[in-house]
DNA sequence: TACATTTATGTAATCGATAACATTTTATAT
DNA sequence: ATATAAAATGTTATCGATTACATAAATGTA
């Protein structure tokens, strides 16, 4: 009644033995034209549908990976959540998210719950930095279980990884400041013990020098992308007796902060002070004064995740071999930094 | 080597058997305080981690729950998954995520997936009015798998719901716009075949006519929730006769399209043209305009939908009760409508 | 016709955990 | 010390599908 038409229902049926059917259903070759069709016939009309639970437990492969990210109500990280799904969805496997908060308890909690569930594979952003407890990674590696990084990364032997070029992205986007004319450049950084902030942070700076402008330490200050934090942090900046020209920012909420402070005080944007942000959310383009941003093309970025993920599964047991996609990022120029005419 | 111990490892190491590791594990009483510390010891020892599949198998409860939503990538679905990952994982579910881009052959393709990996329960937004094909909704109620639609609801039998007032958020909206002094409204609607957006229509004509003001059906239009949509709609409502005063949209991103034409042609916002968005997306307080909008809490929304999933699951066979939770909306009045001092 | 092949089907084990039922061991009462 | 109850453990079937191996049926060959 409930459902549930098992291959041994059909095999009842047919008088045959659930073997045979399972053998018509999977196109087994050892089978007659004859019974095949009969059984599909059957199945059809008995609504049979396969458990892929037994067929998980038996093979070994529950065709369900699993993505751990800090949080998914973020354009970035649900854009690649969606490039994920839409990659993996038509080969078969289902997505199980799972958020971290930035907690690490709940970091390792997600890998162990995932693992027992079997998953094939896990993708995921590591939110901790500090994150020092490399055990649980080396127990997915123990046990085969391909796992790869997008965007924030940790450097762990055997683990492929899926990022974005920060360096260049920040390189990039504050030598777009000094091609327009901005000669002291701030850089709203964030917990540089995490590689993308490390990287932008190290752009920023080669940039500068790269140019010939001053690198001046105290104008990068390290914050929380946060819209209120960006603003605080811009406060400070401005009371400074040299205050910058210019804001490089690794968080599109700080550079709004920012943006929200600047206007404040009555200073014109980019007139007297130019803004950069990074992620390209998509708030960037909307605002009346339209932000620069970095984009990181993150639906992109989930795609390739996955194909990296597929290619690890299709190796099999071959050399595990550790596999680093590195994007180009891409400067949007918009109103808030473009000075010229 | 690869890990993956099993209680029957354990049994062997012991010389006991599979039942009784089984036993002591699951803190069944029927065991000696000895035997169980012995087998924890060792399990702990050995790195023993049960196998959800095979529990699963057995037990007919998966501890996955399937989520359709026509993107995930958009802040008010993002922000639903958020909520229902939050309220479900301590209870040991996992959330498998699914896209339908509102295509109706990929809703019903992913209900039959989500089926066959034996999910607990499918939380969905449907994307297509037109879906008539009940079958896939009967199959899951045949089988008695929970079936909750959040937002975007079809009224089946047997099925809950859980969604917001979108009469009374357009009603209220509506209110305001006319409370600022505003005349002759127009509304941006969408595809009316769905709920939401016949209901919004609704709340708006009725909060029209108790005020008194003239009915106008040509100052609806129908369009998609984009922001060139939205102001190529605008452009056919400004060029009108009897151009419209204020704008009740259906929609943020229209919203922001119908500013954008606005603005074009010099019209001052909100002194000559009022406007209300639907959705409370990010950018709507971002914007230095800042957006009047209809919050959904969608958070607080996902959260519901699972809590209304566990109390069905855990009502068990009992009476298959419709439960209708109907979450009020909340106006957040902001610069795009506020004429007053 | 008799024997070798090929083809189709059946039998039974397996994946890992659980639980009803059976059996053994230990504790308690007489 | 013996009967009996209680506690602990073992045996085995089960969930649903797959598959190596065994067997039966069909076909081919001499």
């Amino acid at each position: 009644m409930s459902g549930k038409t098992t291959i041994y229902d059909i095999a009842k049926e047919l008088n045959i033995t659930a073997a045979t059917v399972s053998r018509a259903l999977n196109n087994n070759p050892k089978i007659s034209k004859a019974t095949r069709k009969l059984v599909l016939e059957t199945a059809a009309k008995m609504n049979y549908e396969q458990n892929k639970l037994a067929l998980a437990l038996k093979s070994g492969k529950s065709y369900n990976i699993g993505v751990i990210v800090p949080r998914i109500d973020s354009n970035f990280f649900a854009s690649i959540i969606r490039g994920i799904e839409e990659e993996l969805y038509p080969k078969g496997y289902h997505v199980i998210i799972c958020q971290t908060h930035d907690q690490e308890d709940l970091e390792i909690g997600n890998i162990n719950s995932l693992l027992n569930a079997q998953v094939d594979g896990i993708l995921m952003s590591i939110s901790n930095a500090k994150l020092e407890d490399n055990q649980s990674f080396q127990k997915l590696l123990k046990k085969n279980i391909p796992l790869i990084f997008f965007d924030r990364k940790k450097d762990i032997k055997g683990v492929s990884s899926v990022t974005i070029d920060d360096f260049k992205g920040a390189y990039d986007a504050t030598k777009h400041l000094i091609d327009q004319g901005y000669k002291r450049i701030a850089h709203l950084s964030n917990d540089r013990l995490l590689l993308i902030f490390k990287n932008r942070y190290l752009g920023y700076k080669q940039a500068i020098i790269d140019n010939g402008l001053e690198f001046d330490e105290s104008l990068v200050i390290e914050t929380q992308s946060k819209v209120h934090e960006g603003k605080k942090t811009t406060k400070i900046l401005l009371d400074m007796e040299r205050p910058p020209d210019a804001i490089f920012s690794s968080s599109d909420f700080t550079a709004l902060g920012a943006i929200q402070e600047i206007k404040e005080r009555g200073l014109r944007i980019p007139e007297d002070i130019g803004i950069i942000g990074f992620s390209n959310e998509p708030f960037t383009k909307f605002m009346e004064l339209s932000i620069t941003s970095v984009d990181q093309s993150p639906t992109e970025m989930g795609r390739i995740t996955a194909q990296v993920f597929l290619e690890e599964v299709n190796n099999g047991k071959k050399i595990k071999s550790e596999k680093h996609v590195v994007l180009s990022p891409e400067l949007m120029v918009r109103k808030s930094s473009r000075r010229e005419n």
